[in-house]
DNA sequence: TCGAAAGCCATTTTT
DNA sequence: TGGCTTTCGA
């Protein structure tokens, strides 16, 4: 690689080049602690890797003695890449990646220690929560409300906060049965996860820190090595990561220094005879702090001064991504978070265009406007890769998908239902744990009757008895499954696995200074000699075709990996495996549109951004309702997806949305209201859609019926003079179970005073029709019932009469002739109407089935999802 | 032991 | 809606 010549000179004004005076600061300051306070967009990758180049070139640390911790491994390659471009060369050894890798990598070489094994298993939340439930069945505890989930995550809880079970066990009540029951489970659990050993996902974290408690001489190896620990993302750290900062800043007392043996040469050594502590520097932005449900602890940061007493603060503001008109949404959204330092944005790169806002009325129609917009971007020469679509629920990728096969936009979704959580996957996983780590008996379980060789629950059950009653292992027992009685066909099952788990553990067997086995070899193996592959192939299953893909795309990774890291063995590709993230198979040159959580978006940035299902419910989403501190983290969670976008922004959102195979009704979110309306062009706001007044305000992802009925907390403003206007707030209630009967002709002038009234309205109102507010709602007719021959009235269309209802449940349609409009469908659920009259004379209706497919009449409100 | 059928249930975000 | 578990019959 050619450098141009400024990257070679050794002084290190360069690498000042082109920073602000606050960047440039944080670059240079050189001192125990450094906060650097990253606004979104602040350029805070671009002053790491800066600083750390600085530090390398200066000479003042190695790069083995630097540690820098980033939120997934794909922000690690990314540094440890654009260092190696400023410093013109490899910069071998320094450890840059996640907290949970450089843990791994620790526990590994520590592991035996403690009595584990160095290729241990690592759990991820299914497998843990997969054990959970095994236990609370075994101990059959799950009458006292003990889920799997729960428990897993409150056992997660309490690890991240550093507390083991015999802690726990320590303040526990005795007197509360719930209480022993959760303790009784996280004690087998920890004790299963000892016996297999395995660690989970916290552990990684929490056991180092027990780790370097219990043996300060192990600390002192790594707190000699490291003279300087930078970590990214310091707001999302929960207290376990915390702790592990701090034993691995810590100097290193006199007398481990004079006991202790290093493998390298001793960095200096205080006259005192101690090591001085680790150089920290922390970035982070406690506004774009997302994962308090995970632990992270916002107070890691925002105390971080009195942590570190002493430590300079420097404060990036300027913004480099995104157009003022963005940055203002952003900060007009989280200024309404009222626990947060004030902190204001600002960029220079101009006013740009406004904010896109749209409101469909299903998610389809939300995600077709979305298409849309992507072709158009696209024509107008924006790359694919340089739009993402964000959404709050893996759920709402369905709609999106959809249409995206239809338009053949090329794109790719981030996260969800991962590879790695197929089945054929993990059972190809668990081969590889059982070769890797024989005491992990639930990997071995799993893959027992996996292909069917008809070893069933009853034999595991004898195998599992007799492991127990000789005291053997489990793998043991399969050995010696002759001694058990079992019939030719099924003793001769369990000899084959057995022989051929042998076989490939031998051939995972490196002698020392041997370039391990390839893990494709391995795989290879495994799959040609259990049939696995064979019989996924042979299979009348449509299905176990695309399994037998999947495996085949496993395989494929196996060999990348294997060419990619050719000193890498079985264990190191089970490690990767397990601690991939969701933005970590992001491929910036795949050429395709992103879609993800706004979660997985942190970090990233895009030329155009789509915020989809900006509703009640939804974002915020229900259930942070009730949590403490939830309905601002919720907010930071849009101000995240908001400060994303570099040149153009769209807000869009459905008034129905199909959940759980039900159409719900929602209202648009809160955050909507909070961006100043001058700053959001309405393709379709939501006062257009539901231009509609006087029905009940209902917030149908509210719980109906629900305690307080406070529509989700929802506050309706209405009352706003935009709104209010109108003038038209009638008593025709929607509530449909008291069917007004009523005389037609003033039902008629009703409605026509009604529209006129809104028509008025609109005129005086201009422009600012349809303002940022939100005009009345949508309504819920719940399970309205409707025949041919009633009466009813639309707020849209008046007075009309059904001629047929079609379709079930929610999906129901009403066929009506209206009076001034003629035919037309609605969808019952949410129409804006109500039944004025029963039919009385069992008028029967024509055309009872005549489908609104090219009829054009079909209503938009009727446009559902199904 | 296994497959199909039928009910049931949950649905936030993730290293 | 669909993924998952349970149930039932072979």
């Amino acid at each position: 690689m050619t450098l141009p010549p400024i990257f070679s000179d050794s002084s290190s004004d360069d690498l000042l080049a082109g920073l602000n005076p606050e960047q440039a600061r944080a670059v240079e300051y050189r001192g125990p602690a450094l906060l650097i306070v990253a606004g979104a967009g602040s350029g805070k990758t671009r002053v790491l890797t800066h600083r750390i180049a600085s530090l390398i070139r200066s000479r003042e640390a190695w790069p083995s003695q630097i540690l820098a911790i980033t939120f997934t491994n794909k922000a690690a390659a990314e540094m440890r890449e654009r260092v190696e471009q400023l410093l013109g060369q490899a910069a071998e050894g320094m450890w840059i990646s996640t907290f949970h890798s450089a843990c791994v990598r620790i526990l590994r070489r520590e592991a035996e220690r403690f009595g584990y094994v160095k290729s241990f298993t690592i759990y991820d939340s299914a497998d843990s929560r997969a054990l959970l439930k095994r236990i609370i069945k075994d101990l059959d505890l799950d009458h006292l409300g003990l889920t799997p989930a729960g428990t897993a995550s409150r056992i997660s809880k309490l690890k991240n906060e550093l507390t083991d079970v015999d802690a726990f066990a320590r303040s526990a009540s005795a007197n509360d049965p719930r209480e022993q029951a959760f303790l009784e489970v996280f004690r087998r659990y920890s004790k299963e996860l000892a016996r297999a050993h395995a660690f989970d996902f916290d552990d990684l974290i929490g056991q180092v820190v027990f780790l370097f408690r219990a043996f300060p001489e192990v600390a002192a190896l790594y707190q000699r090595r490291f003279r300087h620990i930078l970590v990214d993302e310091y707001q999302d750290t929960n207290h376990a990561q915390y702790a592990l900062i701090r034993e691995l800043t810590r100097p290193v007392e006199p007398e481990v220094v004079a006991a202790a043996t290093f493998e390298y040469a001793p960095r200096e050594v205080a006259e005192d005879g101690s090591i001085p502590g680790a150089g920290l520097t922390v970035v982070g932005d406690s506004d774009q702090s997302i994962y308090a449900f995970r632990g992270a602890d916002i107070r890691n940061i925002t105390e971080f001064e009195r942590d570190y007493p002493g430590a300079e603060v420097v404060m990036l503001e300027q913004n480099y991504r995104s157009t003022q008109n963005i940055l203002s949404a952003a900060n007009a959204v989280i200024s309404n978070n009222f626990d947060r330092k004030a902190k204001n944005l600002w960029t220079g790169l101009g006013e740009g265009e406004k904010i896109v806002g749209f409101t469909g009325y299903s998610g389809h129609d939300e995600a077709r406007f979305i298409a849309d917009e992507i072709e158009d971007l696209h024509r107008d020469g924006v790359g694919y890769k340089d739009m993402a679509v964000f959404y709050r629920t893996n759920a709402q990728t369905r709609a999106l998908e959809e249409i995206f096969i239809r338009e053949a936009i090329p794109y790719r979704v981030l996260g969800g239902t991962k590879f790695y959580e197929r089945a054929e996957i993990k059972d190809a996983i668990a081969y590889l744990i059982t070769v890797a780590n024989p005491f992990d008996e639930y990997a071995l379980r799993r893959i027992l009757n996996s292909p069917k060789r008809g070893i069933g629950p009853m034999t595991e059950a004898q195998l599992a008895a007799f492991a127990e009653g000789q005291e053997i292992s489990f793998r043991d027992a399969m050995r010696r499954a002759a001694e058990l009685g079992y019939g030719p066909k099924v003793r001769g099952s369990i000899l084959t696995l057995s022989g051929i788990l042998d076989h490939a553990t031998s051939m995972a067997l490196t002698a020392e200074g041997q370039k391990p086995t390839a893990v494709s070899d391995i795989l290879n193996y495994i799959l040609t000699e259990t049939g696995y592959l064979d019989i996924l192939r042979a299979s009348k299953d449509p299905q176990d075709e695309a399994r037998a893909e999947n495996v085949d795309e496993l395989l494929a990774v196996t060999r990348e990996f294997s060419r990619n890291n050719p000193e890498s063995g079985l264990v190191d590709f089970l490690t990767e495996v397990s601690l991939v993230a969701a933005a970590d198979d992001l491929d910036d040159t795949s050429g395709t549109v992103s879609l993800m959580t706004l979660h997985t978006a942190k970090g990233l940035e895009y030329r155009a951004v789509f915020i989809t299902g900006v509703e009640e419910g939804l974002l915020p989403h229900q259930m942070s309702a009730d949590e403490a501190g939830g309905p601002s983290e919720e907010r930071r969670l849009f101000y995240v997806g908001i400060t994303r976008a570099r040149e153009k922004l769209f807000l869009s959102l459905a008034m129905t949305r199909a959940q759980y195979g039900e159409i719900s009704v929602a209202l648009p979110s809160r955050f909507l209201q909070e961006i100043p309306p001058e700053l959001i062009s309405w393709k379709q706001s939501p006062g257009m859609v539901t231009s509609r007044e006087g029905t009940q305000p209902r917030a149908l992802n509210a719980q109906r019926g629900g305690p307080g009925g406070g529509h989700g907390g929802y506050s309706r403003r209405s009352n706003e003079p935009s709104s209010s206007s109108v003038g038209f707030r009638g008593g025709s209630s929607a509530a449909v179970s008291e069917p007004a009967s009523g005389n037609m002709t003033s039902s008629l002038q009703k409605w026509r005073e009604a529209k006129r009234a809104k028509a008025a309205a609109q005129r005086s109102g201009g422009e600012s029709a349809f303002p940022n507010t939100i005009l009345g709602s949508v309504q819920d007719n719940g399970d309205l019932e409707l025949a041919a021959g009633d009466r009813v009235e639309h707020s849209d269309y008046g007075p009309g009469v059904v001629s047929a209802v079609t379709g079930v449940g929610t999906k129901r349609i009403a066929h009506v002739d209206f009076e001034e409009v003629g035919p037309k469908k609605i969808l019952i659920k949410i129409a804006p109407i109500t039944k004025v009259s029963t039919d009385s004379d069992g008028t029967d209706s024509d055309g009872t089935d005549s489908d609104g497919i090219g009829s054009g009449s079909t209503e938009a409100s009727a446009d559902a999802e199904s």
